[in-house]
DNA sequence: CCGCGTCGTTGCGCCAGCGCAAACTCGAGG
DNA sequence: CCTCGAGTTTGCGCTGGCGCAACGACGCGG
Protein backbone atom coordinates (compact mmCIF):
# COMPACT_ATOMS: atom_id res chain seq x y z
CA UNK A 1 0.00 0.00 0.00
CA UNK A 2 1.39 3.35 -1.01
CA UNK A 3 0.96 6.45 1.09
CA UNK A 4 -2.26 7.66 -0.51
CA UNK A 5 -3.98 4.49 0.58
CA UNK A 6 -4.60 5.66 4.11
CA UNK A 7 -6.55 8.50 2.71
CA UNK A 8 -8.75 6.28 0.69
CA UNK A 9 -9.05 3.61 3.33
CA UNK A 10 -10.34 6.06 5.88
CA UNK A 11 -12.72 7.45 3.31
CA UNK A 12 -14.00 4.01 2.59
CA UNK A 13 -14.38 3.39 6.29
CA UNK A 14 -16.09 6.67 6.98
CA UNK A 15 -18.91 5.96 4.56
CA UNK A 16 -21.55 3.65 6.00
CA UNK A 17 -20.97 1.18 3.23
CA UNK A 18 -17.97 -0.66 4.53
CA UNK A 19 -18.28 -0.23 8.24
CA UNK A 20 -18.72 -3.93 8.82
CA UNK A 21 -15.50 -4.94 7.18
CA UNK A 22 -12.34 -5.65 9.18
CA UNK A 23 -8.98 -4.11 8.38
CA UNK A 24 -7.67 -6.90 6.22
CA UNK A 25 -10.92 -7.22 4.34
CA UNK A 26 -10.92 -3.51 3.68
CA UNK A 27 -7.31 -3.53 2.57
CA UNK A 28 -8.00 -6.53 0.34
CA UNK A 29 -10.95 -4.77 -1.18
CA UNK A 30 -8.97 -1.66 -1.74
CA UNK A 31 -6.05 -3.34 -3.42
CA UNK A 32 -8.30 -4.80 -6.08
CA UNK A 33 -9.70 -1.45 -7.06
CA UNK A 34 -8.45 1.09 -9.55
CA UNK A 35 -8.86 4.79 -8.99
CA UNK A 36 -10.42 7.04 -11.58
CA UNK A 37 -10.76 10.80 -11.94
CA UNK A 38 -13.43 12.74 -13.79
CA UNK A 39 -13.73 16.38 -14.71
CA UNK A 40 -16.89 18.34 -14.10
CA UNK A 41 -19.55 17.32 -16.65
CA UNK A 42 -17.61 14.24 -17.68
CA UNK A 43 -19.69 11.07 -17.83
CA UNK A 44 -18.57 8.03 -15.84
CA UNK A 45 -20.80 5.67 -17.78
CA UNK A 46 -23.94 5.70 -19.89
CA UNK A 47 -27.32 4.03 -19.49
CA UNK A 48 -27.49 0.82 -21.50
CA UNK A 49 -23.76 0.21 -21.83
CA UNK A 50 -22.43 -3.07 -20.54
CA UNK A 51 -21.57 -2.61 -16.89
CA UNK A 52 -17.84 -2.91 -16.39
CA UNK A 53 -17.17 -1.55 -12.95
CA UNK A 54 -18.77 -1.30 -9.58
CA UNK A 55 -17.94 2.19 -8.29
CA UNK A 56 -17.51 3.94 -4.97
CA UNK A 57 -17.22 7.72 -4.99
CA UNK A 58 -14.25 9.09 -3.04
CA UNK A 59 -14.71 12.79 -3.67
CA UNK A 60 -16.98 15.05 -5.70
CA UNK A 61 -20.58 14.69 -6.77
CA UNK A 62 -22.21 12.54 -9.41
CA UNK A 63 -25.65 12.86 -10.98
CA UNK A 64 -27.40 9.60 -11.90
CA UNK A 65 -30.00 10.00 -14.61
CA UNK A 66 -32.31 7.91 -16.76
CA UNK A 67 -33.62 8.88 -20.13
CA UNK A 68 -37.40 9.10 -20.50
CA UNK A 69 -38.89 7.62 -23.69
CA UNK A 70 -39.35 11.07 -25.18
CA UNK A 71 -35.84 12.16 -24.35
CA UNK A 72 -36.19 14.10 -21.14
CA UNK A 73 -33.95 13.14 -18.28
CA UNK A 74 -35.09 11.82 -14.92
CA UNK A 75 -32.70 12.15 -12.01
CA UNK A 76 -32.43 8.94 -10.01
CA UNK A 77 -30.19 10.43 -7.32
CA UNK A 78 -26.98 12.23 -6.55
CA UNK A 79 -23.88 10.49 -5.24
CA UNK A 80 -21.33 11.92 -2.83
CA UNK A 81 -18.23 10.54 -1.10
CA UNK A 82 -18.88 7.04 0.27
CA UNK A 83 -21.79 6.28 -2.05
CA UNK A 84 -21.69 3.24 -4.30
CA UNK A 85 -23.31 2.65 -7.64
CA UNK A 86 -23.53 0.18 -10.49
CA UNK A 87 -24.04 -2.83 -8.23
CA UNK A 88 -25.28 -4.47 -11.40
CA UNK A 89 -21.66 -4.80 -12.54
CA UNK A 90 -21.46 -7.76 -10.19
CA UNK A 91 -23.53 -9.86 -12.55
CA UNK A 92 -22.30 -10.99 -15.95
CA UNK A 93 -24.05 -9.32 -18.84
CA UNK A 94 -25.56 -6.55 -16.75
CA UNK A 95 -25.98 -3.10 -18.28
CA UNK A 96 -25.87 0.23 -16.49
CA UNK A 97 -29.44 1.21 -15.59
CA UNK A 98 -28.58 4.92 -15.62
CA UNK A 99 -26.11 7.48 -16.87
CA UNK A 100 -23.60 8.86 -14.37
CA UNK A 101 -22.24 12.35 -14.85
CA UNK A 102 -19.82 14.22 -12.60
CA UNK A 103 -21.26 17.59 -11.60
CA UNK A 104 -17.99 18.48 -9.88
CA UNK A 105 -14.41 17.31 -10.07
CA UNK A 106 -14.75 13.69 -8.95
CA UNK A 107 -12.61 10.75 -7.88
CA UNK A 108 -13.88 7.20 -7.58
CA UNK A 109 -12.72 3.63 -6.97
CA UNK A 110 -13.77 0.98 -9.45
CA UNK A 111 -13.87 -2.79 -9.17
CA UNK A 112 -14.28 -5.05 -12.18
CA UNK A 113 -16.57 -8.02 -11.97
CA UNK A 114 -14.16 -10.80 -11.07
CA UNK A 115 -12.54 -9.13 -8.08
CA UNK A 116 -15.81 -7.89 -6.65
CA UNK A 117 -17.35 -11.31 -7.12
CA UNK A 118 -14.42 -12.91 -5.33
CA UNK A 119 -14.75 -10.42 -2.49
CA UNK A 120 -18.44 -11.11 -2.12
CA UNK A 121 -17.91 -14.84 -1.92
CA UNK A 122 -14.90 -14.57 0.36
CA UNK A 123 -16.41 -12.09 2.81
CA UNK A 124 -20.11 -12.77 3.29
CA UNK A 125 -20.31 -9.69 5.51
CA UNK A 126 -19.52 -7.66 2.45
CA UNK A 127 -22.47 -9.14 0.59
CA UNK A 128 -24.78 -8.70 3.55
CA UNK A 129 -23.70 -5.08 3.79
CA UNK A 130 -24.41 -4.61 0.10
CA UNK A 131 -27.83 -6.19 0.58
CA UNK A 132 -28.58 -3.69 3.27
CA UNK A 133 -27.64 -0.79 1.02
CA UNK A 134 -29.80 -2.20 -1.74
CA UNK A 135 -32.70 -2.71 0.67
CA UNK A 136 -32.47 0.90 1.68
CA UNK A 137 -32.46 1.97 -1.94
CA UNK A 138 -35.58 -0.13 -2.55
CA UNK A 139 -37.25 1.59 0.34
CA UNK A 140 -36.27 5.04 -0.90
CA UNK A 141 -37.55 4.28 -4.37
CA UNK A 142 -40.82 2.96 -3.02
CA UNK A 143 -41.18 6.18 -1.09
CA UNK A 144 -40.62 8.13 -4.26
CA UNK A 145 -43.23 6.09 -6.08
CA UNK A 146 -45.65 6.75 -3.26
CA UNK A 147 -44.93 10.47 -3.40
CA UNK A 148 -45.30 10.67 -7.17
CA UNK A 149 -48.56 8.74 -6.93
CA UNK A 150 -50.23 10.63 -4.14
CA UNK A 151 -48.66 14.03 -3.51
CA UNK A 152 -48.82 17.43 -5.16
CA UNK A 153 -45.89 19.08 -6.79
CA UNK A 154 -45.07 21.47 -3.95
CA UNK A 155 -44.92 18.60 -1.48
CA UNK A 156 -42.61 16.62 -3.70
CA UNK A 157 -40.24 19.53 -4.23
CA UNK A 158 -40.17 20.14 -0.48
CA UNK A 159 -39.29 16.48 0.10
CA UNK A 160 -36.57 16.58 -2.52
CA UNK A 161 -34.99 19.57 -0.81
CA UNK A 162 -35.24 17.99 2.63
CA UNK A 163 -33.63 14.84 1.28
CA UNK A 164 -30.84 16.81 -0.35
CA UNK A 165 -30.31 18.74 2.87
CA UNK A 166 -29.77 15.48 4.73
CA UNK A 167 -27.46 14.16 2.07
CA UNK A 168 -25.36 17.17 1.08
CA UNK A 169 -26.50 19.91 3.45
CA UNK A 170 -23.81 22.16 4.89
CA UNK A 171 -24.63 24.58 7.71
CA UNK A 172 -23.91 28.19 6.78
CA UNK A 173 -24.71 31.58 8.24
CA UNK A 174 -28.17 31.81 6.72
CA UNK A 175 -29.28 28.23 7.19
CA UNK A 176 -28.41 25.00 5.37
CA UNK A 177 -26.69 25.18 2.00
CA UNK A 178 -27.29 22.37 -0.47
CA UNK A 179 -23.70 21.80 -1.41
CA UNK A 180 -23.99 20.97 -5.09
CA UNK A 181 -24.85 22.85 -8.27
CA UNK A 182 -28.61 22.48 -8.64
CA UNK A 183 -30.73 24.08 -11.36
CA UNK A 184 -34.51 24.47 -11.45
CA UNK A 185 -34.47 21.86 -14.17
CA UNK A 186 -32.55 19.39 -11.97
CA UNK A 187 -35.15 19.81 -9.27
CA UNK A 188 -37.91 19.34 -11.83
CA UNK A 189 -36.26 16.15 -13.08
CA UNK A 190 -36.09 14.85 -9.52
CA UNK A 191 -39.74 15.46 -8.77
CA UNK A 192 -41.56 14.74 -12.00
CA UNK A 193 -42.54 18.28 -12.84
CA UNK A 194 -41.29 21.12 -15.07
CA UNK A 195 -38.68 23.78 -14.55
CA UNK A 196 -41.43 26.42 -14.78
CA UNK A 197 -43.39 25.03 -11.91
CA UNK A 198 -40.26 24.62 -9.79
CA UNK A 199 -39.36 28.23 -10.46
CA UNK A 200 -42.79 29.44 -9.40
CA UNK A 201 -42.78 27.35 -6.23
CA UNK A 202 -39.29 28.45 -5.22
CA UNK A 203 -40.15 32.08 -5.83
CA UNK A 204 -43.10 31.69 -3.50
CA UNK A 205 -40.97 30.04 -0.83
CA UNK A 206 -38.35 32.73 -1.18
CA UNK A 207 -41.02 35.34 -0.54
CA UNK A 208 -42.11 33.38 2.53
CA UNK A 209 -38.53 33.32 3.77
CA UNK A 210 -38.28 29.53 3.66
CA UNK A 211 -35.42 29.35 1.17
CA UNK A 212 -32.88 31.67 -0.35
CA UNK A 213 -31.69 30.88 -3.87
CA UNK A 214 -28.85 32.06 -5.98
CA UNK A 215 -27.96 30.76 -9.40
CA UNK A 216 -27.52 26.98 -9.09
CA UNK A 217 -27.48 27.27 -5.31
CA UNK A 218 -30.20 26.75 -2.73
CA UNK A 219 -30.01 27.67 0.96
CA UNK A 220 -32.74 26.40 3.24
CA UNK A 221 -33.49 29.03 5.86
CA UNK A 222 -36.38 27.37 7.65
CA UNK A 223 -36.07 23.60 7.34
CA UNK A 224 -39.12 23.12 9.50
CA UNK A 225 -41.17 25.16 7.06
CA UNK A 226 -40.18 22.78 4.28
CA UNK A 227 -40.99 19.74 6.38
CA UNK A 228 -44.41 21.20 7.11
CA UNK A 229 -45.07 21.60 3.42
CA UNK A 230 -43.77 18.10 2.70
CA UNK A 231 -46.08 16.62 5.33
CA UNK A 232 -48.95 18.90 4.33
CA UNK A 233 -49.19 20.39 7.82
CA UNK A 234 -50.39 23.91 8.60
CA UNK A 235 -47.63 26.46 8.11
CA UNK A 236 -45.66 27.00 11.32
CA UNK A 237 -44.99 30.58 12.32
CA UNK A 238 -41.71 31.86 10.94
CA UNK A 239 -39.40 32.92 13.78
CA UNK A 240 -39.64 36.67 14.30
CA UNK A 241 -43.29 36.82 13.25
CA UNK A 242 -45.10 38.21 16.25
CA UNK A 243 -48.25 39.72 14.76
CA UNK A 244 -50.50 37.95 17.19
CA UNK A 245 -52.45 35.77 14.76
CA UNK A 246 -50.36 32.80 15.80
CA UNK A 247 -51.78 31.42 19.01
CA UNK B 1 -37.48 -34.27 5.20
CA UNK B 2 -41.07 -35.39 5.30
CA UNK B 3 -42.99 -36.23 2.15
CA UNK B 4 -44.39 -32.78 1.54
CA UNK B 5 -40.90 -31.43 1.27
CA UNK B 6 -40.38 -32.51 -2.30
CA UNK B 7 -43.30 -30.40 -3.25
CA UNK B 8 -41.91 -27.34 -1.63
CA UNK B 9 -38.35 -28.00 -2.69
CA UNK B 10 -39.29 -28.17 -6.33
CA UNK B 11 -41.35 -25.05 -5.94
CA UNK B 12 -38.41 -23.27 -4.41
CA UNK B 13 -36.23 -24.51 -7.22
CA UNK B 14 -38.64 -23.55 -9.96
CA UNK B 15 -38.71 -19.91 -8.92
CA UNK B 16 -35.74 -17.97 -10.21
CA UNK B 17 -34.76 -17.06 -6.69
CA UNK B 18 -32.93 -20.17 -5.61
CA UNK B 19 -31.69 -21.57 -8.86
CA UNK B 20 -28.06 -21.09 -7.92
CA UNK B 21 -28.24 -23.18 -4.79
CA UNK B 22 -27.10 -26.78 -4.69
CA UNK B 23 -29.23 -29.57 -3.28
CA UNK B 24 -27.82 -29.56 0.21
CA UNK B 25 -27.98 -25.78 0.43
CA UNK B 26 -31.58 -25.85 -0.67
CA UNK B 27 -32.46 -28.57 1.77
CA UNK B 28 -30.65 -26.71 4.53
CA UNK B 29 -32.52 -23.56 3.72
CA UNK B 30 -35.80 -25.38 3.63
CA UNK B 31 -35.39 -27.09 6.96
CA UNK B 32 -34.94 -23.78 8.74
CA UNK B 33 -38.20 -22.41 7.42
CA UNK B 34 -41.70 -22.67 8.81
CA UNK B 35 -44.71 -22.89 6.57
CA UNK B 36 -47.66 -20.54 6.97
CA UNK B 37 -51.13 -20.44 5.46
CA UNK B 38 -53.32 -17.41 4.91
CA UNK B 39 -56.95 -17.08 3.93
CA UNK B 40 -58.06 -14.66 1.24
CA UNK B 41 -57.91 -11.08 2.54
CA UNK B 42 -55.84 -12.10 5.54
CA UNK B 43 -52.82 -9.88 6.14
CA UNK B 44 -49.37 -11.49 6.38
CA UNK B 45 -47.82 -8.42 7.98
CA UNK B 46 -48.38 -4.70 8.29
CA UNK B 47 -46.29 -1.72 7.26
CA UNK B 48 -44.26 -0.37 10.15
CA UNK B 49 -44.33 -3.52 12.29
CA UNK B 50 -40.99 -4.96 13.28
CA UNK B 51 -39.94 -7.39 10.56
CA UNK B 52 -39.93 -10.92 11.92
CA UNK B 53 -39.73 -13.15 8.90
CA UNK B 54 -38.31 -13.23 5.43
CA UNK B 55 -40.97 -14.83 3.24
CA UNK B 56 -41.16 -16.83 0.04
CA UNK B 57 -44.58 -17.42 -1.47
CA UNK B 58 -45.34 -21.05 -2.33
CA UNK B 59 -48.88 -20.70 -3.64
CA UNK B 60 -51.48 -18.00 -4.02
CA UNK B 61 -51.18 -14.25 -4.55
CA UNK B 62 -50.19 -11.45 -2.23
CA UNK B 63 -50.74 -7.72 -2.62
CA UNK B 64 -48.01 -5.47 -1.21
CA UNK B 65 -49.22 -1.98 -0.37
CA UNK B 66 -47.99 1.19 1.24
CA UNK B 67 -50.15 3.77 2.92
CA UNK B 68 -50.05 7.30 1.47
CA UNK B 69 -49.89 10.14 3.98
CA UNK B 70 -53.57 10.90 3.48
CA UNK B 71 -54.63 7.31 3.86
CA UNK B 72 -54.94 6.05 0.32
CA UNK B 73 -53.11 2.87 -0.54
CA UNK B 74 -50.36 2.54 -3.12
CA UNK B 75 -49.70 -0.91 -4.55
CA UNK B 76 -46.00 -1.73 -4.59
CA UNK B 77 -46.45 -5.05 -6.41
CA UNK B 78 -48.13 -8.42 -6.42
CA UNK B 79 -46.37 -11.62 -5.37
CA UNK B 80 -46.91 -15.08 -6.78
CA UNK B 81 -45.31 -18.49 -6.20
CA UNK B 82 -41.53 -18.19 -6.02
CA UNK B 83 -41.49 -14.51 -5.12
CA UNK B 84 -39.76 -13.33 -1.98
CA UNK B 85 -40.45 -10.36 0.21
CA UNK B 86 -39.45 -8.70 3.46
CA UNK B 87 -35.72 -8.97 2.78
CA UNK B 88 -35.47 -6.33 5.47
CA UNK B 89 -36.11 -9.03 8.07
CA UNK B 90 -32.48 -9.98 7.61
CA UNK B 91 -31.37 -6.91 9.49
CA UNK B 92 -31.98 -6.41 13.20
CA UNK B 93 -34.48 -3.72 13.99
CA UNK B 94 -35.88 -3.54 10.48
CA UNK B 95 -39.56 -2.78 9.99
CA UNK B 96 -41.79 -3.97 7.16
CA UNK B 97 -41.84 -1.27 4.49
CA UNK B 98 -45.26 -2.35 3.25
CA UNK B 99 -48.40 -4.24 4.19
CA UNK B 100 -48.87 -7.71 2.69
CA UNK B 101 -52.38 -9.02 2.13
CA UNK B 102 -53.35 -12.34 0.59
CA UNK B 103 -55.76 -11.80 -2.30
CA UNK B 104 -56.23 -15.54 -2.65
CA UNK B 105 -55.71 -18.57 -0.45
CA UNK B 106 -51.94 -18.43 0.11
CA UNK B 107 -49.10 -20.56 1.48
CA UNK B 108 -45.63 -19.23 2.25
CA UNK B 109 -42.33 -20.21 3.83
CA UNK B 110 -40.90 -17.95 6.50
CA UNK B 111 -37.40 -17.63 7.88
CA UNK B 112 -36.63 -15.75 11.07
CA UNK B 113 -33.61 -13.51 11.23
CA UNK B 114 -31.03 -15.83 12.80
CA UNK B 115 -31.43 -18.74 10.40
CA UNK B 116 -31.50 -16.55 7.32
CA UNK B 117 -28.47 -14.66 8.51
CA UNK B 118 -26.63 -17.93 9.09
CA UNK B 119 -27.61 -19.11 5.62
CA UNK B 120 -26.37 -15.91 4.02
CA UNK B 121 -23.02 -16.13 5.74
CA UNK B 122 -22.65 -19.84 5.13
CA UNK B 123 -23.64 -19.80 1.45
CA UNK B 124 -22.39 -16.66 -0.23
CA UNK B 125 -24.14 -17.74 -3.42
CA UNK B 126 -27.38 -17.28 -1.54
CA UNK B 127 -26.49 -13.68 -0.71
CA UNK B 128 -25.33 -12.96 -4.24
CA UNK B 129 -28.57 -14.35 -5.56
CA UNK B 130 -30.50 -12.15 -3.16
CA UNK B 131 -28.47 -9.17 -4.31
CA UNK B 132 -29.45 -9.90 -7.85
CA UNK B 133 -33.11 -10.01 -6.98
CA UNK B 134 -32.78 -6.75 -5.10
CA UNK B 135 -30.94 -5.16 -8.02
CA UNK B 136 -33.76 -6.13 -10.30
CA UNK B 137 -36.27 -4.66 -7.92
CA UNK B 138 -34.29 -1.41 -7.87
CA UNK B 139 -34.38 -1.33 -11.62
CA UNK B 140 -38.11 -1.97 -11.73
CA UNK B 141 -38.77 0.76 -9.21
CA UNK B 142 -36.61 3.21 -11.12
CA UNK B 143 -38.62 2.39 -14.21
CA UNK B 144 -41.80 3.11 -12.31
CA UNK B 145 -40.43 6.41 -11.11
CA UNK B 146 -39.53 7.30 -14.68
CA UNK B 147 -43.00 6.38 -15.87
CA UNK B 148 -44.76 8.35 -13.15
CA UNK B 149 -42.52 11.32 -13.88
CA UNK B 150 -42.83 11.44 -17.63
CA UNK B 151 -45.79 9.47 -18.95
CA UNK B 152 -49.51 10.03 -19.19
CA UNK B 153 -52.08 8.00 -17.37
CA UNK B 154 -53.09 5.80 -20.30
CA UNK B 155 -49.49 4.83 -20.94
CA UNK B 156 -48.94 3.92 -17.32
CA UNK B 157 -52.08 1.79 -17.16
CA UNK B 158 -51.02 0.02 -20.35
CA UNK B 159 -47.62 -0.70 -18.84
CA UNK B 160 -49.15 -1.99 -15.64
CA UNK B 161 -51.31 -4.42 -17.61
CA UNK B 162 -48.39 -5.58 -19.75
CA UNK B 163 -46.33 -6.15 -16.62
CA UNK B 164 -49.15 -8.11 -14.99
CA UNK B 165 -49.57 -10.15 -18.14
CA UNK B 166 -45.93 -11.18 -17.96
CA UNK B 167 -46.16 -11.98 -14.29
CA UNK B 168 -49.54 -13.67 -13.91
CA UNK B 169 -50.84 -13.93 -17.46
CA UNK B 170 -52.59 -17.16 -18.43
CA UNK B 171 -53.47 -17.88 -22.07
CA UNK B 172 -57.18 -18.41 -22.59
CA UNK B 173 -59.51 -18.63 -25.56
CA UNK B 174 -59.95 -14.89 -25.94
CA UNK B 175 -56.38 -13.78 -25.23
CA UNK B 176 -54.38 -13.50 -22.02
CA UNK B 177 -56.18 -13.57 -18.70
CA UNK B 178 -54.63 -11.70 -15.77
CA UNK B 179 -54.95 -14.46 -13.24
CA UNK B 180 -55.74 -12.51 -10.09
CA UNK B 181 -58.67 -10.49 -8.76
CA UNK B 182 -58.03 -6.94 -9.94
CA UNK B 183 -60.35 -3.99 -9.41
CA UNK B 184 -60.26 -0.60 -11.12
CA UNK B 185 -59.11 0.78 -7.82
CA UNK B 186 -56.19 -1.68 -7.67
CA UNK B 187 -55.09 -0.59 -11.09
CA UNK B 188 -55.42 3.06 -10.05
CA UNK B 189 -53.30 2.39 -6.97
CA UNK B 190 -50.64 0.79 -9.15
CA UNK B 191 -50.44 3.68 -11.59
CA UNK B 192 -50.95 6.78 -9.50
CA UNK B 193 -54.37 7.72 -10.80
CA UNK B 194 -58.01 7.33 -9.75
CA UNK B 195 -60.48 4.52 -10.19
CA UNK B 196 -62.62 6.86 -12.32
CA UNK B 197 -59.90 7.48 -14.83
CA UNK B 198 -59.01 3.78 -14.98
CA UNK B 199 -62.65 2.95 -15.63
CA UNK B 200 -62.86 5.45 -18.48
CA UNK B 201 -59.63 4.24 -20.06
CA UNK B 202 -60.61 0.58 -19.84
CA UNK B 203 -64.04 1.30 -21.31
CA UNK B 204 -62.33 2.96 -24.25
CA UNK B 205 -59.99 0.02 -24.75
CA UNK B 206 -62.86 -2.41 -24.49
CA UNK B 207 -64.60 -0.54 -27.30
CA UNK B 208 -61.41 -0.73 -29.33
CA UNK B 209 -61.24 -4.49 -28.74
CA UNK B 210 -57.95 -4.32 -26.89
CA UNK B 211 -59.20 -5.76 -23.62
CA UNK B 212 -62.25 -7.56 -22.32
CA UNK B 213 -63.18 -6.98 -18.68
CA UNK B 214 -65.46 -8.68 -16.29
CA UNK B 215 -65.88 -7.83 -12.64
CA UNK B 216 -62.41 -8.06 -11.04
CA UNK B 217 -61.06 -9.79 -14.15
CA UNK B 218 -59.17 -8.48 -17.15
CA UNK B 219 -58.46 -10.35 -20.38
CA UNK B 220 -56.00 -8.81 -22.81
CA UNK B 221 -57.15 -9.53 -26.33
CA UNK B 222 -54.53 -7.60 -28.27
CA UNK B 223 -51.32 -7.41 -26.25
CA UNK B 224 -49.60 -5.60 -29.06
CA UNK B 225 -52.18 -2.86 -28.91
CA UNK B 226 -51.36 -2.32 -25.26
CA UNK B 227 -47.65 -2.26 -25.94
CA UNK B 228 -48.21 0.35 -28.64
CA UNK B 229 -50.07 2.54 -26.17
CA UNK B 230 -47.39 1.99 -23.53
CA UNK B 231 -44.67 3.02 -25.96
CA UNK B 232 -46.77 5.83 -27.40
CA UNK B 233 -46.61 4.38 -30.90
CA UNK B 234 -49.30 4.82 -33.57
CA UNK B 235 -52.14 2.35 -33.10
CA UNK B 236 -51.51 -0.86 -35.03
CA UNK B 237 -54.38 -2.20 -37.09
CA UNK B 238 -56.49 -4.69 -35.12
CA UNK B 239 -56.49 -8.09 -36.82
CA UNK B 240 -59.60 -8.48 -38.94
CA UNK B 241 -59.83 -4.80 -39.71
CA UNK B 242 -59.65 -4.59 -43.46
CA UNK B 243 -61.46 -1.32 -44.22
CA UNK B 244 -58.66 0.01 -46.37
CA UNK B 245 -57.73 3.02 -44.27
CA UNK B 246 -54.66 1.18 -43.03
CA UNK B 247 -51.74 1.82 -45.39
C1' DC C 1 -14.57 45.53 -17.07
C1' DC C 2 -17.45 43.71 -20.57
C1' DG C 3 -20.01 40.34 -23.25
C1' DC C 4 -22.37 36.33 -23.70
C1' DG C 5 -24.18 32.01 -22.57
C1' DT C 6 -26.64 29.82 -19.19
C1' DC C 7 -29.96 30.02 -15.92
C1' DG C 8 -34.10 31.99 -13.99
C1' DT C 9 -38.80 34.44 -14.09
C1' DT C 10 -43.46 35.36 -15.37
C1' DG C 11 -47.76 36.21 -18.13
C1' DC C 12 -51.13 33.65 -20.42
C1' DG C 13 -54.05 30.16 -22.37
C1' DC C 14 -55.20 25.57 -22.16
C1' DC C 15 -56.43 20.71 -21.13
C1' DA C 16 -55.70 16.13 -18.84
C1' DG C 17 -57.23 14.26 -15.23
C1' DC C 18 -59.65 14.73 -10.71
C1' DG C 19 -63.51 13.74 -7.88
C1' DC C 20 -68.35 14.22 -6.49
C1' DA C 21 -72.81 12.26 -7.21
C1' DA C 22 -75.83 9.10 -8.73
C1' DA C 23 -77.22 5.31 -11.12
C1' DC C 24 -76.36 0.73 -12.61
C1' DT C 25 -74.92 -4.36 -12.57
C1' DC C 26 -72.65 -8.37 -11.58
C1' DG C 27 -72.28 -12.47 -9.09
C1' DA C 28 -71.47 -14.87 -4.56
C1' DG C 29 -74.00 -16.69 -0.85
C1' DG C 30 -78.11 -17.88 1.12
C1' DC D 1 -84.06 -17.75 -7.50
C1' DC D 2 -83.39 -13.55 -4.89
C1' DT D 3 -80.83 -10.34 -2.31
C1' DC D 4 -77.42 -7.36 -1.27
C1' DG D 5 -73.18 -5.23 -1.35
C1' DA D 6 -69.10 -4.61 -3.75
C1' DG D 7 -67.61 -3.08 -7.95
C1' DT D 8 -68.32 -0.20 -12.13
C1' DT D 9 -69.87 3.46 -15.18
C1' DT D 10 -70.72 8.14 -16.61
C1' DG D 11 -72.06 13.10 -16.56
C1' DC D 12 -70.32 17.37 -15.17
C1' DG D 13 -67.66 21.16 -13.46
C1' DC D 14 -63.36 22.39 -11.94
C1' DT D 15 -58.35 23.27 -11.32
C1' DG D 16 -53.43 22.14 -10.87
C1' DG D 17 -49.97 22.15 -13.49
C1' DC D 18 -48.10 22.32 -18.28
C1' DG D 19 -45.56 24.71 -21.72
C1' DC D 20 -44.81 28.40 -25.04
C1' DA D 21 -42.80 32.83 -25.47
C1' DA D 22 -40.42 36.53 -24.12
C1' DC D 23 -37.84 38.85 -21.09
C1' DG D 24 -34.42 39.49 -17.27
C1' DA D 25 -30.18 38.79 -14.75
C1' DC D 26 -26.22 36.47 -12.92
C1' DG D 27 -21.51 35.49 -13.17
C1' DC D 28 -17.66 33.22 -15.77
C1' DG D 29 -13.99 33.81 -18.90
C1' DG D 30 -11.53 36.72 -21.57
Amino acid sequence: MESMSDDRLSLLRRGPRFAELGDDELAGAHELATERSFACRETLFREGEEAEEFLVVLAGRVKLTQLGSDGQEVIARFLGPGDMCAAVAIFPGGTYPATAEAVEETRALGWRREPIDALLRRYPAFAVRAMRVLSERVRELQDRVRELSTERVAQRIARALVRLARQVGRPVEEGVLLDLPLTREDLANMTGTTLYTVSRVLTEWETAGIVRTRRRRVVIRRPHGLVSIAEDLPDPAPPGQREGSTT
